[in-house]
DNA sequence: CCCCATCCATACGCAGGCGTATGGATGGGT
DNA sequence: ACCCATCCATACGCCTGCGTATGGATGGGG
């Protein structure tokens, strides 16, 4: 044999088809066919396809917001400004087609929808503690998050990802009026 | 018998449909059943499935905007602050559902983007045009709008419309550092 | 060497959805 | 009264996808 599959390649191969499909393209023969094997492997690993949806979920919940953290941390520094403006570079110019198809799904389960309002939660408590650090009082810090956040969630849902230079003057004005005092 | 049907009464189930269950839930038979017929009415009105989904996409670009803009104009007075305020109110707080769906959906299907890059151009300028009046400069008051427009489709995408009273104040932080030179 | 656990292929029944074919029902015009 | 256009119901064939049952392949441990 090749390679032998685990509950991890299905989850990869989900998370793939998700964001550039939609949750409804995630159909376990389908999947099969990308994976070049069949759907017998499947239901080796899962019960059904359910609980590939949630294993997907699961693993969105994991790995979206760690990573960017780890990035932020690294490139950031110790400035809480340049941090700020380290994560609006990165999450700005990132992909997002993942985050929207996640929220589109969590509009219709509900399943989804608590996890996306956990990972919304602990997204926005990053964002926050940024701009508290920055010497914004409490009511100003949450706002300023909060917006910062939604501006990136709905760049994400026009689908234009940050690239071009002009793009990137406009990013640095919204840093500027979100940090001006 | 009741009522006789017209495409108009299909098109309004399957925009129903959408907004609460995403466009892989809008199906022929589905709708049948809603509107309380069968199929066979619906190929009557239409040659198949694919035709409705125009059709649906075409009546969200003719309502999405329009009905937004005519009750800014009536609401708003003269002063183009008050408007901008006024649109901000009524757009924070409005439902949002059908807007996301529709943008998972552009996600997939390059007819659907072609239309809802149209629409966001149409608003954006709506949006440009109030910080132009505010005396802010071209690249200014393109920047201001885009921001204030990518803040509120983020805002459905997060599924939390604006309600409560702390969430108009912070609407109201907002509106502020938006309009503030 | 062989046996058992692990992983996958094949084949089946079932359900839902698309599109077509055909026949009824209804109502307005003449 | 009749006829024709309009609109809908019914029934069919087809395809896709889910979940199950069963058997085959592979590889490591006794």
């Amino acid at each position: 044999m090749s390679v032998r599959l685990g509950k991890q390649e299905w989850v990869d191969a989900g998370l793939r088809t998700l964001a550039g499909q939609g949750i409804d393209a995630v159909r376990v023969e389908r999947l099969a066919a990308d994976l070049k094997v069949t759907k017998g492997s499947f239901y080796w690993h899962f019960a059904d396809r359910q609980a590939l949806l949630v294993a997907i979920v699961e693993a969105w919940k994991e790995r979206s917001t760690l990573e960017v953290i780890q990035r932020v941390e690294v490139q950031g520094g110790d400035d809480p400004g340049a941090r700020l403006w380290a994560l609006m570079q990165i999450v700005f110019s990132s992909d997002g087609r993942l985050d929207q198809q996640v929220r589109a799904w969590a509009a219709i389960d509900s399943l989804v929808r608590r996890s996306r309002d956990h990972i919304d939660r602990l997204r926005l408590e990053y964002v926050r503690s940024h701009f508290e650090q920055l010497g914004f009082g409490p009511a100003e810090a949450e706002a300023r998050a909060r917006f910062c956040y939604q501006a990136l969630i709905g760049q994400f849902a026009l689908g234009r990802p940050v690239q071009s230079q002009g793009d990137k003057a406009q990013l640095r004005m919204l840093f500027e009026m979100l940090t001006r005092a």
